[in-house]
DNA sequence: ATGTCGCCTACGAGGCGA
């Protein structure tokens, strides 16, 4: 089975490109973030042209989650016990669903905007409460495979973003935001990609031409609990879909398991 | 060069979020 994760920045305006590398990719289930819709809104069709079925949780223009996959979602959960609101607004950035026997998640952490925001300590909150909630069901069920997929909105290492000195007072990168990553492998999930390919971005910003310069950042991620990491055979990150004509600024990370 | 993109409202262009 091959799995992977991509913010698509908009799924109307991406449908080709996404739809596209589905078809040339081999993949059977696609966690995608930021698809910016609501159901009304979701181009269903395209996908099913290709055998794709879609799970989708999308509230209004900003944020959302869906799974794109040839296998049939089971037990589907939108959002996680526990998730925090802003301002008492729950947001569309978590979808969970089992595929063929493995639990994944579709996550779109909260950006974070400046360490002085209140959407700072909302990301911090929001991460704290995802590894509790993580934690209880690896206690319950630590034979279930899981792989917790998406954007992050974190740089782990240094190494994950272009120059550090210019990260300096920035989000993802802070302390607080490394620990809060960390956070998960101590719960027992792994980076299942990184291993396998130990730098690499994942996110180029439009502005600026980072990514002709090559200015990126590693902020994408598959982490997954021993029963999953296990069964990981081989992993990529698609650089190349973000070149050419209307690109997300973000890049598929896949895994493939036995 | 603040070298971009995509959403919204509401019909032109500005505001917001990343």
């Amino acid at each position: 089975m091959r799995i992977a994760t991509w913010n698509v920045n908009s799924i109307r305006t991406r449908v080709g490109r996404v739809t596209d590398w589905l078809e040339r990719s081999n993949c059977d289930v696609l966690a995608m973030q930021e698809i910016k819709c609501k159901p009304d809104q979701f181009p269903f069709e395209a996908f099913e042209k290709f055998g794709y079925k879609i799970t989708m949780h999308g509230l209004n223009q900003w944020n959302g989650v869906a799974f794109a996959s040839k296998i049939e979602a089971e037990d589907v959960e939108i959002g996680f016990s526990g998730m925090p609101t802003f301002k008492d607004v729950e947001e569309a950035r978590a979808l969970t669903a089992t595929f063929d026997g493995v639990r994944l998640s579709s996550l779109y952490i909260p950006n974070g905007r400046s360490l002085e925001d209140a959407h700072y300590t909302y990301k911090l909150e929001w991460l704290e409460a995802l590894a509790a909630t993580t934690a209880e069901f690896l206690e319950h069920e630590p034979e279930t495979p899981i792989a917790l997929m998406g954007d992050f909105n974190i740089a782990p290492l240094d190494t994950d973003v272009w120059n550090i000195d210019d990260f300096a007072g920035a989000t993802h990168v802070s302390a607080p935001e490394r620990q809060a990553f960390s956070a998960f492998e101590q719960i027992g999930l792994t980076d299942v990609v990184r291993p396998r390919i130990p730098q690499a971005y994942t996110y180029w910003d439009y502005q600026q031409l980072r990514f002709p310069k090559n200015e990126g950042m590693r902020i994408d991620f598959i982490l997954g609990n021993d029963s999953f990491a296990e069964r990981v055979t081989e992993v990529s990150i698609e650089r190349d879909e973000r070149k050419g004509e209307g690109p997300s600024d973000h890049v598929p990370v896949t895994a493939t398991i036995s």
